[in-house]
DNA sequence: CCAAAATCCGAGTGAAATACTCTGATTTCA
DNA sequence: TGAAATCAGAGTATTTCACTCGGATTTTGG
């Protein structure tokens, strides 16, 4: 049960393109230094990034990567949608593995409900959200949950 | 984004032994023939299920395995918990590798929100709930989140 | 026009996690 | 006493992950 590198390397680069929503496009060895990511790593993962349209490449002398749309349109399921595919809790979820059984089998159901709502909860949460939970520090150690974030 | 197998089939396992509760022990062999589970595997699954006490055996003829406390009050998260360990969605948040950042890191605050979420749901959901579902095909087509099952 | 700065592209590699096996010991009961 | 079951721990095979490499392409500054 575990998001991979790509998914949160990925997540905190779109976050410097957030802050810098609107100027100069940000090289990938800015990123990479910034963020202490491998260069040609993170290089792959912006190529992802801009296949799904979540970000645009400029090329040559002062290019980089800029924000294709505002960070309060990014969600974090487009995010990880683009750089782990789809969510599938178990491996009979996935579409493209149609299993055999199916019919019966006891935990498809529930996996299948976990599912959704896992990816409904990531569809709720911004590139903004996640901008305004890094300076607001976890305030009085309560339960973050259902903090300032809005929650289901 | 995945559960192992070890969970998805250690759940079946418990379908099984939630509808025999209280009844005659269940062998791994009789578990493994019905749900096509190799038989040495699910014969650790079995094994770590106990030592996390939701499950006991008894050796010998006749031998095999008894749910431990009622179907509805074992949740998935337990479960989970057991065979795969604490969910930490990305790897700063394991407890036993406590990250050196940690201050200021963009991504962190996130990713330990949506695992709180997550661990509350799992939480939620119990054998009884599973088996529930299992009988019940998805009537309707309509949105099966907020169907029979409570949700949040 | 050219060289430097950047992205693009596809293939390839090493290590780690996962999924599972094997062997033998131990307990229980008919 | 021996067959049926679990127990215990080491071992192996496969897949996924995390990351690299080499070279082509595009753009711009000088
Ligand atoms: S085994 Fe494929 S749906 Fe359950
Ligand atoms: S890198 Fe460890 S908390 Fe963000």
């Amino acid at each position: 049960m575990k998001v991979t590198r790509k998914s949160d390397y990925g997540l905190r680069a779109l976050c410097t393109l957030a802050q810098r929503y609107n100027q100069e496009p940000v090289s990938i060895g800015q990123l990479s230094a910034e963020h202490k990511i491998p260069e040609p790593f993170l290089e792959k993962i912006m190529q992802e990034l801009r296949e799904h349209g979540l970000v645009e490449a400029t090329h040559g002398r002062g290019g980089g990567y800029l924000l294709k749309k505002r960070p309060s349109a990014i969600s974090l399921r487009e995010i990880v949608h683009a750089l782990d595919g789809p969510i599938a809790l178990v491996t009979c979820l996935d579409p493209s593995l149609k299993c055999a059984i199916e019919d019966g089998c006891p935990t498809s159901p529930v996996w299948e409900i976990v599912n959704q709502k896992l990816e409904e909860y990531l569809g709720s949460l911004t590139l903004s959200d996640v901008m305004d939970l890094t300076h607001r520090p976890l305030s009085g150690e309560g339960d973050r949950v259902s903090g300032k974030v809005k929650v289901s």
